[in-house]
DNA sequence: ACCTCTTTGTGAAATAATGCGCAATCTAAG
DNA sequence: CTTAGATTGCGCATTATTTCACAAAGAGGT
């Protein structure tokens, strides 16, 4: 949704963090906090929180605070999660059978729709509910199913082609799992996340105690 | 490695994605590349390229470029990746065991050394190589391991105190997968790595086609 | 030895993100 | 209806990061 406003992408990785934190406060039967309750509960700076909000509108009532179904709907819509995002992963190793199984992603309204793998031998098994098609059949079966958001879950080898393949059956935002950079036309979005990337900065902040 | 310099988290992180990249460029037969190559080659922008390493000294040689061997060798070193680093992993779930499988990690020099669940039906089974040992051994196993770096990859019910039990295993640097805030001890480093997140991003920045 | 071409490393400028401080707003109580 | 207390939204100062632009350095040819 880029709209007329210009959000500091910091901001919008933000948000999504702050969705996780309203569905546990409301488990806890919590309707109302404000930006200092959520400073002390959940570790996030109060005025960041505020300032986050600011660029899309009023969100609080100055001496109360927020409502907390009201924050929830309103960061969900502005982050399209009000209806279902429908999702193709490709790849049907580990990784892909981890996220094709994680079920945080149905309660924040993603839904893996069809699984693909290039190895004869994975086509046609199934992969929890999905059954694993081949990568070749991506263009006709996306043409059905309307996916717009794919995920890389390949080898890193291979995920250069993957992301071709996942443009030309017209996805236009790509999750890469693969550790590799990956080349797209500049209306396609794509995302990296990198467990060695992360493992390599923890590594940097060891203690060299040896 | 925190020592005199004070290195920019983004430069930090772009420093592991470099290694990828030399990787590649070894398998190429590359032997020297210019920061201009990098960024035709692999997107990356030269001048920030070089504004990045110039935190740690110099690599490169006017006129000419980088050694790629060297630079490997030199970024590697800086991020504690010369020698194995010992990992625990907790949660033999979908998602540990797809950790727990992935070779990459491997390659740059991490091993998963333990792996630790709180399910009984599952402690005791194999997932790969590794043993799944019962979480109240944590602190004893780590005792002989003294691994430093933790993965968290259970529900986000029991991020927290997966996180506290690491922390009481000595473990001081924390890669946690699970969608949710963890509190720790400021001497802790945590990386978050969160899929939802990722997603939540990408969706923001669909075209509004409905 | 000298000139040309290339490319580094790095101050300094430009841009981006964060955090401060407070006027404006709302509630509740008297 | 007024006052006290709480808390938002936001302009602006501060801090962080990126990008520019160029002097210095090296290679290669003549």
């Amino acid at each position: 949704m880029p709209n007329g406003i210009k959000v500091p992408m910091p901001t919008l990785e933000r948000l999504a963090n702050y969705l996780t934190i309203f569905s546990d406060l409301k488990i806890r039967n919590v309707e109302t906090v404000s930006s200092a309750d959520l400073e002390s509960r959940a570790g996030i700076n109060a005025a960041q929180f505020r300032k986050d909000l600011s660029y899309f509108g009023e969100f609080g009532r100055p001496g109360i605070g927020y409502n907390v179904n009201e924050l929830q709907a309103r960061i969900s819509r502005i982050l399209n999660l009000q209806k279902t995002q429908s999702v193709l992963l490709v790849g049907a190793g580990n990784l892909g059978a981890a996220l094709a199984g994680y079920h945080p992603l149905r309660t924040e309204n993603f839904q893996i729709v069809a699984a693909f793998d290039n190895n004869p031998n994975k086509i046609g098994k199934q992969l929890w509910d999905l059954t694993i098609q081949d990568i070749d059949e991506i263009i006709s079966v996306n043409k059905v199913l309307q996916a717009r958001i794919g995920i890389i879950a390949v080898p890193a080898s291979a995920a250069q082609e993957t992301a071709e393949r996942l443009v030309s059956a017209n996805v236009v935002n790509i999750l890469n799992f693969a550790p590799t950079f990956i080349r797209i036309p500049s209306n396609v979005t794509v995302r990296h996340i990198d467990f060695l990337q992360e493992l390599a900065v923890l590594s940097y902040y060891l203690p060299e105690d040896d």
